[in-house]
DNA sequence: ACAATAAGTCAACAAAAGATGACTACTCTA
DNA sequence: TAGAGTAGTCATCTTTTGTTGACTTATTGT
């Protein structure tokens, strides 16, 4: 998959760039259930029934370079991988409610 | 058969819907396109260089049926189509605004 | 020692989104 | 009455996105 980066030339349309990082078939409930708690793996790929492991990578894998979520090995037992919502990720999320209250 | 044994999670995510309805390749710049006046049809396909009127129409069509765009025939010379921003479509513009400044 | 869990990667296939070019139908101008 | 402009639709092709299932590497529990 190709890394998502925002072009600078595309000055015309800022809304461009982080609108292709927040969609995908995933990406609105993988920001959903990081509102609750943090997110790992395999969990996350239980919790969305009919998701696969490549697609769930991918997102969390663009999330994270975006900055909105942040990845962080904890080094407890079971050692693990949590994924964080980021400060720029809850102001997605607060964006997000936003939208609902308007459009919705 | 379906409706038992629903997807664990479908607490229904409400950003899916909306995000839906404003990501595609062109939306984009048809918002920020209709900011600046209303859209027609021709104009718009010259303004996004790329596009094809296939996937022009469906975006103008999904916004329209999303209610972010009005439609009006203007029966003056010539006779034409114009695209406008609804009162909805201008809050997604507005929260557009918002995702720029916090994450851009 | 062995199986299970955690977090992935990779190649192949399928589904969805978008592009292309032909065609329709109506209006306007010369 | 012919040609250009308006706003599309439709079938087909290509590109992008997502799924499947096999495989990997390290850690943990019995």
């Amino acid at each position: 998959m190709t890394t998502l980066h925002l072009k600078e030339n595309s000055e015309h349309c800022p809304a461009e760039g982080i609108l292709k990082i927040i969609s995908g078939k995933w990406k609105p409930q993988i920001f959903r259930l990081a509102i609750q708690g943090p997110l790992r793996f395999n969990s996350l790929l239980r919790q969305l029934p009919g998701s696969s492991k490549q697609s769930v990578a991918v997102a969390l894998r663009e999330l994270e370079e975006a900055g909105l979520l942040t990845k962080t090995v904890v080094k407890e037992k079971p050692l693990h991988i949590e994924y964080h919502l980021s400060e720029k990720g809850e102001q997605v999320t607060h964006i997000f409610v936003s939208l609902q209250r308007f459009i919705g």
